[in-house]
DNA sequence: TCATAATCGAACCAACCGGTACGATAAAGC
DNA sequence: GCTTTATCGTACCGGTTGGTTCGATTATGA
């Protein structure tokens, strides 16, 4: 939408200097802004209906693309789903690394952290997401594991980082690192992320509610963890 | 299998006294070791491949049973997916209140409960039933929450009750049940639940994985919530 | 203005879907 | 034995699927 393609788009087929057509429109799937319409569109059908039940003629309709056009740019449906998918999972966490870089103490870091966390893992789009790419994790166990791999485990990973220097430091003792990282983002979500993956809870958290949930959970986390003054 | 009919199976149409067929073998689709031979093959099929890319046909196959006598069985294929996710949500926690029955100290007990609830959640059969809830609940939404209620509710409902009675006893000082206790049931899992739930796990966690999961969680909770000595 | 080619749009394909119909089979009760 | 009937097996139905094909259209760049 706001993204214009902005990049130049040579045409790639014209290596070695024997150059026939010197259009600089785009190719014949490589336009950009054309690309994400599809995705938008798609991503549009899969959250509603899942993989198996959304068929390509209703992603042609909702992209507002003709189906060869569609499968020009990508090759299949489980090419579409999967580029959807890395995607999605790429964006979800997109600013977390960059939060804790900040110079604060401990809990308020966590507190920040705890916060997003719960923001972006409990909202509609990432719980939809969650559950499309959870049913299929039988068929397509490769791309359920990417999809773990790259959203929750890089989140620990910097979350473990923190904690490492906080260790390092003498101000927290903690004996596993990596399970104390599993469990603070565990804590945070702790009674309403499994509710609204399963669709017992309708609608996401109130800033109240992660408010709440937040402080417990950083309470709790560093009552265990952190050093005491005695 | 290991159970035979043993029920009378009365025939039902004939009420009123207007007996036309005396015969007390079971009616059209009333035989419980068939349903149970449908559901079983339908668990088996639904399992690999969820719920769309499951084929009526399939089951048939599976449970070796015709497609007329499937169709005596269950009306539909929603019919027939419900009542397997019935079976399974009720089946899911069964021995799980009368676990806290027993006389034991709380650390002990949140021992027991955490030990189970960890190698139920992540067993190979909950992981794919949760998974092809999940992936359902956008067209499906009262399935996945009334599984939701009934696994995961139910269970922290008896993990409540018990902090209640210690509460009352002064043992602990909870200010929110029901969030400690959605706090338990998340800290028990952390870290593998997920992987495992999205597929980067392939395997449940070993009893020596279960028991630090445990004892860490265990410990993090009475350390938060226990009243101190002082 | 004109040639080029990306896109459109609609027809088309074989395969399969969920569900039904119905005669053949076989087991149960008299 | 005979009758009853639950189950079987298969063919069948209309509809949809993922994917292909191809001429018409339209925007581009020279």
């Amino acid at each position: 939408m706001a993204e214009k393609p902005a990049n130049t788009s040579r045409c790639e087929g014209d290596a070695a200097g024997k150059v026939k057509t010197r259009y600089r429109r785009h190719a014949a799937g490589e336009d950009p802004a054309k690309r994400g319409q599809i995705l938008k569109g798609a991503m549009q059908c899969f959250m509603e209906n899942g993989f198996d039940a959304t068929s390509m003629n209703e992603v042609c309709r909702a992209a507002g693309v003709s189906k060869g056009t569609l499968y020009v740019y990508f090759t299949d449906k489980v090419d579409l789903f999967e580029a959807l998918v890395a995607e999605e999972r790429d964006r979800m966490f997109e600013g977390i690394e960059a939060l804790l870089k900040q110079d604060l103490p401990l809990r308020e870091k966590l507190v920040l952290f705890g916060r997003l966390m719960v923001e972006v893992l409990c909202s509609d789009r990432v719980i939809r997401s969650q559950r499309i790419v959870a049913g299929i994790v039988e068929r397509m166990p490769e791309v359920g594991a990417r999809f773990y791999d790259v959203a929750a485990r890089r989140n620990n990973a910097s979350l473990a980082e923190l904690l490492e220097r906080e260790s390092a430091a003498g101000r927290v003792d903690i004996p596993d690192i990596d399970l104390a990282a599993s469990q603070f983002s565990e804590l945070v979500c702790a009674g309403i992320w499994r509710a609204r993956l399963f669709g017992k809870r309708e609608t996401p958290p109130s800033t109240a509610e992660i408010e709440t949930l937040v402080q417990s959970a950083v309470a709790m986390f560093l009552r265990a963890y952190e050093k005491h003054a005695g």
